[in-house]
DNA sequence: GAAAGCAAGTTTGTATGCAAACTTGCGTGC
DNA sequence: GCACGCAAGTTTGCATACAAACTTGCTTTC
């Protein structure tokens, strides 16, 4: 986990991570104003975890700050898209280190990775969330660089994870193992730049697939 | 300033301010344990705004949980050079945007800087300083993608720029003109790939005068 | 009937109280 | 003399108290 996700406190962490899982599955839903003794009530804790937790979320930027107290963020499908650039640009290096500095040992998880991700049928959703998202830790884990790393879990992009893998059908799996496919060439070929490419193409392509299927327009 | 600059309180962003300034600028040294007590005493407030701060500085990085309490985080040299890099993709990937999508108006805003910039005399440090950072600012601002520029910010620049700033010398203003010169032709040419590296390339030049200057081997 | 003002009620921001966990240092026993 | 343990002192984590700012709704007056 991010080392932002301090372990700290038990109590203040717990509240932590509570709230941001009811805002990222939307169960806290976008705007909804934030009431500190609610909130307290409900997780039965008193006001002072409460906001602690809050001043965190804000600096991820998942709760924003109103003229009284804090609301759910809510992201305009401009942000959205802004996001997914971001994203591309930081996990297309991310590739791009991993195929220039990645350890043997760092490349072979990935390619281990992809191999057992090309054997799974089409029904198995859960494992194919899975596998992607261990596919995308793996490249990032590779390029050794935690700064790095850090920004792209700080992206935000865990707030759309979970939509972008329900919006993705059936026919994404194909293209989604024939650009990983290709993002494993460039790195086993220790090719950087071509690894950066494809990671960007493969995201931008998941990205376009997520606005068919929601109907959002950018 | 960045969204996560949150206006909320007077006293409690006072004091985040005022202990991310002396942490900056280095008043309070790396590994310093932070005592809340002590600080809001020095601050002259309880400690309820003091340990909200503390917890924002700990998501920006600034500070590190110990087993009791806060320290001042000590980045190390293999910290300062991934941020580099970290810098050297979000600011490339911010050129290349600026150059394919910013409006004439950015463009032109960004030209008048580096023209401005290059009729300095080597001795105006202090201008010197402030027209690279508006020369900076105004690209992350053509690139019109504010999660990114979030992002950019994010990367703890701040926290390396004054070193930077002092460390380079002279003789860097040459080759930082030679760059900005490249990066502007690449974005009046609306060349995204070209200003990409261009910025790039500079980044990574004015990171290797820092690690000569201070010193620090990577 | 509408608007302005006042009062009651929320809700936050800050301070402080209190207990638990950890640290430190001294004393005692082996 | 060394080590172990206990006790005093820090320091934190959480709860709560209190005051200030803002909201809301009612009442009164024009």
């Amino acid at each position: 986990m991010s080392p932002t996700e301090l372990p700290q406190s038990r109590l203040s962490s717990d509240v932590y991570s509570a709230l941001r899982r009811q805002i990222v599955t939307g169960e806290l839903r976008p705007n909804q104003p934030l009431i500190e003794l609610d909130l307290a009530e409900r997780l039965q804790v008193s006001r002072t975890p409460v906001r602690e937790s809050l001043q965190r979320l804000a600096h991820a930027g998942l709760v924003v700050p109103r003229k009284r107290g804090w609301a759910v963020r809510e992201f305009t499908p401009d942000e959205i898209r802004q996001n997914a650039e971001l994203r591309m640009v930081l996990e297309g290096y991310a590739a791009s280190l991993a195929a220039t500095r990645g350890s043997p040992s760092d490349i072979a998880a990935i390619a281990a990775i992809h191999e057992r991700r090309l054997k799974l049928r089409s029904s198995d959703e859960e494992m194919r969330v899975k596998t992607n998202r261990d596919f995308h830790d793996a490249i990032m884990c590779a390029s050794g660089n935690e700064r790095l790393t850090d920004a792209i879990y700080h992206s935000g992009q865990f707030y759309f994870n979970a939509p972008i893998a329900r919006a993705t059908t059936g026919e994404e799996l194909s293209f989604g193992n024939a650009d990983h496919a290709q993002i494993v060439a460039a790195i086993l070929k220790r090719d950087g730049p071509a690894a950066e490419r494809a990671m960007r193409s493969h995201i931008q392509r998941t990205f376009a697939v997520f606005w068919k299927v929601t109907g959002l327009h950018v």
